[in-house]
DNA sequence: GGCCTTCGATACCCCAGGGGTATCGTCGTG
DNA sequence: CACGACGATACCCCTGGGGTATCGAAGGCC
């Protein structure tokens, strides 16, 4: 009647490779439990969840509702295990996920901040590209993460606005446009020799078009500095590099708000302090952008 | 090194119960076996969970952790088993959950609204008091909720406002205060004839206080007809009955915003047509109370 | 203080079921 | 048509989850 974890993990596991001996592979499985496995959990579930022929696996609707409700659940067990752990721990600290863009001087500020509170615990910097954020917040990584909107998704935590902002367009100080004081989004798509550097998609795939394809700032600094290219990025960006490249106001860019996120069910004493500190440091009318309801630890 | 879900399931039994005898009892298993199971989580974990004597079992920090997370665990594989037999039914239904209380008109305008759409599918309707609405949302026996802020807790779920309105005190029309046109909260506080009902709290138990103890709203207002005390709903609720009962706006009650909630990770095309279709109901001005991001099914 | 009751832990047994190897059946493919 | 790739089946082994009987410690009671 019940489903355990491990034909969870199964499941995942056949879902996402649509092959049985690399699932199994995968897993440090012989194929035949794993065929078995499926093939109870099925039963169980009174449900098919996969199409197999010899030649091909695909899921049926089922299947993928199940992997999509059983990604989550594996995440809140590792979570669960993780915070159980820590909650044991004597000298408890938070873990702290930020973007590896994340400006430096409100992260400076914020952890500055809350090491000067009473009752404050030592927090561990977590620093990794925009998708692990939410996995690594889902899976009990990190406690807390820094989060932009509208890009990073924020389904399922909680999440109280810091500050918004403005995009800038960062270029080649030699390029024409750089001595704009301002630009529209219309006209960068003009410039054919201003290519937008492509980033990753969740799936680690880039999207097509003709801008570089970037996996880390220094990187994209660099590239943009040999006129290579050129990105939109949040104006506090400005403070991170000081010479070669040139920023220019994006008037119609989407804003973008900082936000910090952290898991609903929180009950961490720590994590509800820094959000709290968080959202005081910040003007109130940077926050209207966004509104959210409770705060962890009540 | 991984949890399953019986371990949680046994554990959370022993965690509610604080007994092993009654938690095998209940879990219809004996009670050597349930020790076992606990002392091997407690050693896969590195962690004591449970203080325990011949006398008494206590939770320790590690174990009141483990239980807050597992408990939404265990409530979202009940709903991936739930969503995910749904999925493969031929004629797909999606199932609404509303409080007792809610104003019929809302709803009545909402299905026959969602009845017209091309695409919908049918809507089962499940009642039942305020707290139960957050577990079934969770335990995907409800698909959707009607949930009203700032009472109804929704952490972990996606939240559209719909409607916001002002209380009203409901008592009898014999009342002194039946007569007057507006009230303040401390008019009411100060009326020793007019104690206000109370409702259970999540656990069941009831606040202390000289109000009446109840369940159901059509007890409640046959109490308030027959003089025995007061209630503060939102103003809705007038269309609820006829005659016996009066209404007397509070000015300075806390706003009530009806929302339309459904689980972060819902896929659900119905659900998202529902929520899609709630929202353009009802004039965009009553909305600012509460603001949400995104909407199932992108 | 000694006895009894209560309740979790231990000892020991049984077998369901999870995992492994060998092999089959089926479906593309050259 | 023969071969290769791949999931399903058959069969075996043994771990580990569940049961019964019993122990040991902690209060309560006379």
């Amino acid at each position: 009647m019940d489903v355990d974890t491990r034909e969870l993990r199964y499941f995942v596991a056949v879902a996402e490779e649509l092959h049985f001996g690399r699932a199994a592979d995968r897993l440090g499985i012989a194929q035949p439990p794993l065929s078995r496995a499926i093939s109870r959990l099925e039963q169980r579930l009174g449900v098919a969840l996969l199409e197999r022929t010899s030649r091909r696996v695909a899921l049926t609707g089922a299947g993928a509702a199940l992997l999509a409700e059983s990604r989550p659940i594996l995440g809140a067990l590792a979570a669960a295990e993780r915070r159980t752990r820590q909650a044991a721990a004597e000298q408890p600290r938070i873990t702290l996920s930020v973007k590896a863009g994340t400006t430096g001087e409100l992260l400076a500020k914020l952890l500055d901040a809350y090491a000067g509170e009473p009752g404050s615990v030592p927090v561990d910097l977590l620093l990794g590209d925009a998708h692990q954020q939410e996995a690594r917040l889902r899976g009990g990584e990190a406690d807390v993460a820094l989060l932009h909107l509208p890009f990073d998704a924020t389904a399922g935590f909680e999440v109280e606005p810091l500050l918004t902002e403005g995009q800038v367009l960062v270029l080649p100080t030699s390029h024409p446009l750089a001595r704009r004081t301002r630009l529209h989004m219309s006209e960068i798509d003009a410039r054919t020799d201003l290519p937008l550097a492509r980033w990753p998609r969740v799936d680690g795939t880039y999207p097509d078009g003709p801008g570089v394809e970037i996996r880390n700032l220094t990187q994209l600094y660099q590239l943009i500095a040999l006129g290579r290219g050129a990105v939109v990025l949040p104006e506090s960006c400005r403070s991170d590099f000081t010479h070669d490249l040139a920023t220019v106001p994006v008037v119609d860019g989407q804003p973008v708000t900082t936000v910090i996120a952290w898991p609903s069910m929180s009950r961490s004493r720590p994590v509800a302090d820094l959000v709290r500190l968080a959202t005081g440091l910040w003007p109130q009318s940077d926050q209207d952008a966004v509104r959210s309801r409770g705060v962890p630890g009540r």
